[in-house]
DNA sequence: CAAACTTGTGCAATTTTTTGCACAAAGAGT
DNA sequence: ACTCTTTGTGCAAAAAATTGCACAAGTTTG
């Protein structure tokens, strides 16, 4: 078993620096920091202290749920990717009764060098709900060297890249594909009304509404939890006040809880209403309507978030270059069997 | 920061003993070993070396994909009981790029102490595949002290608890459902030839249909890969062949793609055409027609999987009492939509 | 352009951890 | 009951890691 002076023979310092590495103590040039880590990444077996500074090249993976297929789509995409690049990924889930920063001290302790963070708490929850990590708290991450990478909810206030669809652009243009088809009483199925992303398509529903003379309603809007169950509660809310002709949903989930609510009370889709999802789950294109939805490009989001990191924990990589720092995708939409020309209802 | 010798006083023995505890050196009484670990699980910060020892107070839970989602749904349903005891989870994809084999490898080097298979590839793959553990695999693990649960997919020939649904039954259930509704060619849509589970239920649909006095005719069995896309192609196959009027199918995933694919030409379940899945996940409910399916009881399984291992990890936890090595559920026949008596077809 | 600082590293003293050896306690076999 | 193992622990010597201090090399400032 090696220890600190054969490390230091092989870096050609003293045991001294070695030992200053292995403690992450100040005073040490970064270059000789730098070999003296390349070595121990050389040696086969070292003893105690150093596995920590090891690269791992173990990444974590955070999701707020897996509930909602989007989110393992996203976590297989990503894993890929990663694995290919020579990363394993944990994957977390967030909010269930750990919140993401039990998990991010956890994945901290167990040696992970970066995490990717899919809809992170920081972007989508409500400031003013308390449950969002404190501030600084991701600022501390990147100090103590550990890569970060948002998904679907950067922040402009940290120095993150971040990847993420253009949430107004599919509300705008779902929107448009409903007004092409001759709908105007257009109603959005939201989710919670703290939502980011939510309030985000909102925007766009409503842009999209206003540009062709129409008025955007908040009546039209109907806040439920997200999941299917909440796109059902949602649905049912519109269809007793505001009976929209076409809806919008937060998700494909959502959308499907609408679907069925409606099926429930009779009302066909497409013939009497028209249905929006957004996502692009695989499951979308198997259900009765298909889904016509505003798919995410899940595979090169995640491809783009991976590359990004890479890009960043191996700096001399040859790979390809980096996309900048934050990467918007084009939603697109994808007509499928939900939506149809306004009938005589 | 303490030290060997903060702890051997604590633990009243000597640094030496302290030492060989922490080096997992032979020689050392389970008891005292025992303590000295206990003493080092209350000191705050210790020193290097010692966190490998430590009680990290996390599991593994590995599954072998995210698409199908009865396995993102046992996830959570396994990560929620591991936190309320106290647990924290990771979980791993391993049909991915990476094999069960590394991330076991990974995790155990990140120090979890305990892992969940859900779908092993010990029990789940063929022995000629090649690609299954060498034997002797869990068992080193096993011996490392990490502590294993299976879940659908134990094996009488180790030592592990194991926690699964009744496959067989479930073929059973399905097909004798079909039976009493006036069906008599049952296909089955069935996933790889070599996949246990989907083995086992094609015993249960073959006794089934032998005990009505039918025959099993093996040309009413499609084998295709698993995903909704392989249930469309065995649906496919079946209709150019041995024309059923109903099937069962090894998952919702493949019913759902088996529906498809009878929509796609024009034979309208459940009328012309009854379908039966089995898992039961939560959008087998929205679809339309809605699916008939063989629940498998996912969280009374994952909470039976998650106490069987606290049980084991925390000996002396005032808990439920352990319900046995080996627990079989009973999978629930839930009857939706997609199956119909036999009609004039 | 030198004095005053700052930064990075090695040396050696100090502290901490490991291990060889001895010895006590607990069974096992005459 | 009396060896003879086997097993578990402590003591003290040896090995390894940490740190105070000094000094060299590079930077800034007057």
């Amino acid at each position: 078993m090696a220890g600190l002076s054969d490390i230091a023979r092989a870096a050609g310092v003293s045991v001294s620096t070695v030992s200053r590495v292995l403690n992450r103590r100040a005073g040490i040039k970064e270059g000789t920091r730098q070999r003296v880590l390349d070595v121990l990444n050389e040696m086969p077996h070292t003893a105690r202290g150093m596995e920590a500074l090891r690269r791992t090249g173990v990444i974590g993976l955070l999701v707020p749920e897996l509930s909602n297929p989007v989110f393992p789509a996203f976590a297989e995409a990503l894993e890929t990717r990663a694995s290919r690049a020579g990363y394993a990924s944990l994957l977390c889930n967030t909010r269930a009764v750990m919140s993401e920063q039990d998990y991010v001290r956890m994945l901290r302790a167990r040696g992970v060098e970066a995490m990717i963070f899919v809809s992170p708490a920081i972007a989508n929850i409500d400031p003013s709900a308390g449950t969002r990590p404190p501030r600084g708290y991701y600022e501390r991450l990147l100090s103590e060297g550990v890569h970060l990478v948002f998904v679907n909810g950067g922040t402009p206030a940290l120095e993150v890249p971040d990847v993420a669809v253009d949430e107004q652009l599919a509300g705008y243009t779902a929107t448009q594909h409903l007004l092409e088809l001759g709908h105007s009483r257009i109603g959005f199925v939201c989710g919670p009304s703290q939502a980011l992303p939510s309030r985000l398509k909102q925007a766009g529903w409503s842009a999209a509404l206003e540009e062709a003379g129409a008025v955007a309603d908040p009546n039209l809007v109907a806040h439920a939890p997200f999941g299917a169950e909440g796109g059902g509660q949602a649905m049912s809310e519109l269809m007793d006040t505001a009976r929209p002709t076409a809806v919008l949903c937060s998700s494909d989930l959502m959308a499907l809880g609408a679907m069925r609510e409606a099926r429930r009370r009779g009302v066909s889709v497409p013939e009497n209403l028209s249905v929006v999802g957004f996502d692009d789950i695989s499951l979308a294109s198997y259900c009765a309507p298909a889904l016509t939805t505003l798919a995410q490009p899940i595979e090169e989001m995640a491809n783009a978030a991976v590359d990004e990191l890479v890009h960043r924990l191996d700096p001399d990589r040859p790979d390809r270059a980096p996309g900048g720092h934050s990467r918007v995708f084009r939603p697109r939409l994808v007509v499928r069997e939900s939506t149809a020309p306004l009938g005589t209802e």
